[in-house]
RNA sequence: GCAUCGAUGGUCUAGUGGCAUGACUUUGGCCUUCCAAGCCAAUAGCCCGGGUUCAAUUCCCGGUCGAUGCACCA
């Protein structure tokens, strides 16, 4: 390779170039964060999610599903995006910095100033300096700064909305539904492609960090005691390297392990984990990510949300960017839906029976209701619904409604001690997050696959993409545009459409350069029609890789193209 | 968001207070029997808004986008 000191550029001047990325509205001056996929790129991206989806959908069977982007309010008050998707700021009066408010606090203060109400941090700023310019911040108003866009539902008094910041909580919110659809059995998984936003205040690595993203969630519902992956063999002996907090810590480079010794030595949490982070290993060297340069970095404690068992980032190497989270897979317990149960009154849990009913004697209160409805009147029902639960003691139950002690005494009730048939339980199930971050992915491939090389003293650009992440497959090249080769090749490209080859045909220029301009957009396989064809019915596939060709009756080439498009044999193959 | 620097056809670039360079690409034509060949022609540009000026792509102010540093960041 030559002259790749500066591949993010290159990068991106091919990708604009040829139509991968554009920068969004640029005929209006472009917004940072928001991006266009061109013609290449959204064929790229769709193929790519769509081998995501031969992962996840096909292979583990777990159905996608499509929410809205937009959700009430409350959704995201119970997934603590509305609370804890806001960063608390104020602004030096002197200097107009933005600044976090309770970073500079906890700098110097004993505890955590996040928890700190507005008016409290205001107070305890008053005499900090501003870290910028030094001089007193006085009393700075202290104001939420959340990361998501806010909107309205309806005209006049609309029902508050956001944009979702994350593809989950349509999962999570239709767990119900989806519990049914999987007949109340656990595991299940559900998944969802789209498109989530956050308000970053200062997005600029171009794809990297977006507005408007796209993710490929998968949420999968296990019972808390049972996580050992039922598939779990297919990639017990995967070797991954495996950067845990530990190595972090010490300074040490990654261990390169087995997922069964992995989940052995508790590096990794449990088979579940271990089974996602070797499925993200394969799925992104499919897509033509480098193995060299994709690490799997365990959170540290403190990066870790405090609900979750284990964290683990997918980390795709750039030459710019340094190594970039592309791929986050967690184990975050009930957090989600004990989350929403709370907050919609809806159980979340799944009925689990036992192999064998289990015999369990219990005491139930049988409140006498004779005399209990005229001595308590109007609270009796509430009354009644709270004995349900209590333990009597020798001197009755204090009941405590409305703030008020009730002593129920004992002549008020019987106690009967029954053995009843418990035949189950309610469970709420764990919940496995493997969450992508398909731009991020896109970019990696683009870095990772864009390779420059000399050929007789010029400068070949092209994109190393995997057959099935290419735009476009197959390029259609007459020789020259005359002598009747021009319409035998209209022909064979015809063949190949009608085949499903997503073929383009080039006539324009001399040979050399269409077999340029089409390594360049990673068209892996080029057919050109030449002289002998129109002699013997043969044509030339020509391999972008190698830039050799071999011979192939067009009779075949459907066959012989598909085959190729599919990896079942490769191009040196047909070279013998 | 702050500071510094930058922005000229699709790409790379020269240059200027007064008709805006060149190369590559692209398109059409000629030529051409396999890796950006040659010839002819064509298309296409001074980031946006305001100010100074007879005149602004050029100078000034503001904005947008991009790069770098700080800050922020699933």
């Amino acid at each position: 390779m030559i002259g790749m000191e500066d591949i993010y550029e290159k990068v991106m001047e091919l990708a604009k170039r040829r139509g991968f990325v554009w920068p969004s509205s640029e005929c209006y001056g472009s917004v940072a964060g928001l991006i266009d996929y061109g013609p290449l790129g959204a064929g790229m991206k769709r193929r790519i999610e769509n081998i995501w989806r031969d992962f996840y959908v096909i292979r583990e069977g777990f159905f996608e599903i499509e929410c809205p982007t937009i959700g009430p309010e409350p959704v995201f008050i119970a997934s603590g995006h509305v609370g804890g998707f806001s960063d608390k700021m104020c602004r030096c009066p002197e200097c107009g910095e933005y600044l976090r408010a309770d970073h500079i606090v906890e700098g110097c203060l004993e505890g955590s100033a996040a928890l700190m109400q507005k008016e409290d941090l205001e107070e305890a700023l008053r005499d900090f300096p501003c870290p910028a310019c030094g001089e007193t911040l006085g009393a700075p108003t202290v104001f939420d700064f959340n990361l998501m866009f806010e909107t309205a539902i309806g005209p006049g008094s609309q029902r508050k909305g956001y944009l979702r910041p994350e593809t989950a909580q349509g999962i999570f919110t239709d767990f119900g539904r989806l519990l049914r659809f999987y007949r109340d059995k656990l595991p299940f998984g559900a998944v969802q492609i789209g498109k989530s936003y956050r308000n970053e205040i200062s997005p600029r690595q171009g794809m990297i960090r977006l507005r408007e993203f796209s993710q490929a969630e998968a949420e999968i519902f296990v019972h808390p005691e049972k996580k050992q992956h039922p598939s779990f063999s297919r990639y017990a002996s995967y070797t991954l390297p495996l950067l845990g907090s530990s190595q972090q810590e010490s300074g040490e480079p990654p261990l390169e392990v087995t997922m069964a010794d992995a989940v052995a030595s508790g590096l990794v949490a449990n088979e579940y984990v271990a089974y996602y982070l070797a499925l993200t290993h394969d799925l992104l060297v499919s897509i033509g990510i480098t193995p060299e340069k994709l690490r799997f970095r365990q959170h540290l404690p403190d990066e870790r949300a405090h609900y979750a068992i284990d964290c683990w980032d997918a980390e795709v190497h750039s030459d710019r960017f340094g190594w970039v989270e592309t791929v986050g897979i967690a184990d975050r317990t009930d957090y989600d839906l004990r989350a929403h149960a709370r907050h919609s009154g809806e159980s979340f849990t799944v009925f689990i029976q036992f192999t064998e009913p289990r015999r369990v004697k219990q005491v139930r209160i049988s409140p006498k209701m004779g005399i209990m409805g005229p001595k308590f009147r109007g609270k009796a029902k509430a009354i009644l619904e709270m004995l349900k639960t209590a333990s009597p003691g020798p001197d009755g139950v204090e009941i405590i409604l409305d703030g008020e002690t009730i002593l129920i005494t004992p002549d008020l009730y019987d106690v009967c001690e029954e053995e009843v048939e418990v035949r189950g339980e309610e469970v709420m199930p764990h919940v496995i997050e493997p969450s992508y971050g398909i731009d991020r992915m896109i970019y990696g491939v683009l870095e990772h696959t864009y390779a420059e090389e000399m050929v007789e003293g010029e400068v070949r650009k092209v994109l190393r993409l995997p057959t099935a992440v290419a735009p476009v497959q197959v390029s259609v090249l007459p020789l020259m545009n005359r002598d009747g080769l021009e319409g035998a090749a209209r022909e064979i490209y015809l063949t190949l459409l009608t085949h499903r080859i997503f073929a383009i045909y080039d006539d324009s220029g001399a040979i050399g350069r269409r077999y340029r301009r089409q390594d360049e957009i990673g068209t892996p396989f080029a057919v050109t029609i030449d002289y002998d064809t129109l002699e013997d019915g043969t044509v030339t596939i020509r391999d972008r890789d190698s830039m050799e060709q071999v011979r192939c009756p067009a009779d075949h080439l459907v066959a012989t193209l598909s085959a190729l498009i599919s990896g079942s044999i490769t191009f040196e193959s047909l070279q013998t």
